[in-house]
RNA sequence: UGUCCCAUAGUAUAAAGGCAGUACGACAGAUUUUGAUUCUGUUUGUCGAGGUUCGAAUCCUCGUGGGACAACCA
């Protein structure tokens, strides 16, 4: 029974070359630059091309595009791994575009000798300004008709530390008038002596992303180069070098990038928002870095999921992010253990229930067959939003004079409340109902409503953690001004004291909860014993709110 | 006043000249000891104008709209 799914375009592309002969199989790569952490959209980028791979029997490389010593550190490209597989995916090889320094210098000497590269003196300035602009033509370089000898000795003379950093760059000739403005004489090789996470101090010389992907991809034999759209105008000049090389013939192809509502994609919006502490850090469970959902609970598999739904073409797109809750919550609903939270606590006291006494009911079994134990007595702590001391329409929780069932336990009815002098409500006065006990109900009473509790002399505490959308506006990028002014002022809301089930101290890190009525959780790294955390993952569906608000 | 890319429901994504479908969302109902889940149903779409064709979302032309491109970033 194999449902016949359509192909997406690069699927298309990689079928039609494998049934032409064109390749026996094909290989990918993904290639991050070691200069931030991955988010979202990225984790798109590395379905496509390890999917791809997986899918029609290749390989991908795990390729860092290190050739910016001044941006890029290590502690990036450990995450990065950690990244990729956390989210279920295995490279072939992994490179980094630094391996290739000695063979893109040699790269660059042949084409100084077949008279396509020169050394260009002029400063950034003169460079930017003999560009021109998209309506009008550049101009020629001063320095362009310079004997090939002399462009041998010079760029030797550049590798060589003899020249300060910008005092000259190495240039493709190809044309001026190009109405591509890649193709106005694109700089090769500039000088930084910087640093390199890698090659340490060996280079003083470094070649630009130009200079460097496709020739990568050519080394390693990459027979389909995926990358976003903004390469596009790209691609003529990454044909051009590997024509005038005459190396192995990769192809680029380019697919739209992802975007999500309510959150930003760019690595360096995101770096601003750790940098001026917007958030706390990289994986700030708020931020759509990998290592953020990660923390946050998503599972891996919900990610590719998502990466699935969403599909792939070449027009711009901005996802809702409800689809990504869909996603977990979707996987969520068949793994995580039910539990009782309550998060806005407020106190109930069961009247006609023995002070002294205590009685351990049976919560609902784990998906596992588990059971456990849920403590029970005559004051509990309930959910404050629980209660309504004017009930609305449709109200179908507490209130004076109504009953509700507390979930595996009894039916109570309420009697009673108190309020403090600012008309706060302090105390809920219930009588329960003893046939009505859960599983052995001949109580013959039929209430619509269950609310969840914990027992006031059992619960444990925790730190909750809630996080909203981090921006007000689905697309902060489009928005006029500064995106950082529509940060949501309330992304995050800290819990300090919520009283959770007994059995909950146990809680460990991979397994996810479902706090009953409150939405999925997960503990957080930052738990200690005498300070659990928990992170809500994402909200139930909730019907009732969206229907008070609207 | 350039070059390139793109245009199908609210959001995405299919339909390779032959019945416009799917998912999410939204809405309504059923079930429910989670106002969750599950189930059922409803809603909404081919940017415009010409052309080719028996037949066009699909091919062509011209518009319109959106996006990308002028870092010694990737």
């Amino acid at each position: 029974m194999s449902e016949e799914k359509s192909l997406n375009f690069l699927e298309e592309i990689v079928e039609e070359d494998l049934d032409s002969g064109k390749y026996t199989s094909i290989l990918t790569r993904f290639p991050p630059e070691p200069n931030g952490y991955l988010h979202i959209g990225h984790s798109k980028s590395i379905c496509l091309n390890f999917g791809l791979a997986l899918k029609y029997g290749g390989a991908t490389n795990l390729r860092f595009d290190d050739t910016n010593p001044v941006t890029e550190e290590t502690e990036y490209v450990d995450s990065i791994k950690e990244d990729i597989q956390w989210l279920g995916f295995k490279w072939e090889k992994e490179l980094y575009a630094s391996d290739y320094f000695d063979q893109l210098y040699l790269f660059a000497v042949s084409l100084i000798n077949k008279g396509f590269a020169y050394v260009d003196d002029s400063s950034a300035e003169e460079i930017a300004t003999q560009k021109g602009t998209p309506n009008e033509p550049g101009i020629e370089s001063p320095y362009r008709n310079r004997p090939i000898e002399e462009n041998l000795q010079l760029f030797e003379q550049m590798k060589n530390e003899e020249f300060a950093d910008g005092s000259r760059v190495l240039r493709a000739k190809v044309d001026m008038n190009a109405p591509n403005m890649h193709m106005r004489d694109p700089i090769m090789y500039r000088i930084k002596h910087a640093h390199h996470h890698r090659t340490g101090d060996a280079w003083c010389i470094y070649p630009m992303y130009d200079f460097a992907h496709g020739q990568s991809d050519s080394i390693e034999n990459i027979t389909h180069s995926i990358c976003t759209l903004e390469f596009i105008p790209h691609r003529p000049l990454y044909d051009w070098f590997i024509e005038k090389l005459s190396i192995f013939t990769s192809h680029q192809y380019e697919f739209a990038r992802l975007n999500l509502t309510y959150t930003v994609m760019s690595k360096r919006k995101l770096l601003q928002l750790v940098n001026e502490g917007y958030v706390s850090s990289w994986d700030d469970p708020r931020m759509p870095t990998i290592s953020a959902f990660r923390r946050r609970g998503y599972t891996p598999s919900s990610i590719r999921t998502f990466c699935d739904k969403i599909g792939v073409a070449k027009r711009d797109n901005l996802i809702d992010v409800s689809l990504l809750e869909f996603c977990i919550r979707e996987e969520l609903n068949q793994t995580a253990l039910r539990v009782m939270a309550v998060l806005d606590p407020i106190k109930l006291i069961i009247d006609n229930y023995p002070v002294d006494q205590h009685e351990d009911l049976q919560g609902d079994p784990a998906p596992s067959g588990e059971t456990r134990l849920l403590p029970f007595s005559n004051e509990l702590w309930i959910e404050r939003e629980d209660f309504m001391e004017v009930p609305a329409k449709k109200w179908f929780r507490l209130a004076p004079g109504m009953m509700v069932r507390l979930k595996n336990a009894y039916i109570v009815k309420c009697e009673s409340f108190l309020k403090d002098d600012d008309g706060n409500i302090t105390k809920i006065h219930c009588t329960y109902i003893p046939e009505s006990k859960s599983g052995h109900d001949t109580s013959g009473f039929h209430v619509k409503g269950t609310i969840h509790w914990v027992s006031a002399d059992h619960a444990a505490t925790a730190e909750v953690r809630l996080y909203d959308r981090l921006f007000k506006v689905e697309n902060p990028s489009s928005e006029e001004g500064d995106f950082k002014e529509y940060i949501n002022p309330n992304s995050l809301h800290i819990i300090k004291k919520a009283y959770i089930e007994p059995s909950l101290t146990k809680a460990s890190i991979n397994q996810p909860y479902q706090f009953i009525r409150k939405g999925y959780f997960c503990l957080d790294k930052d738990s200690i014993p005498e300070n659990l955390v928990f992170n809500r993952t994402v909200t139930l569906k909730d019907a009732w709110t969206k229907k008070v608000n609207n």
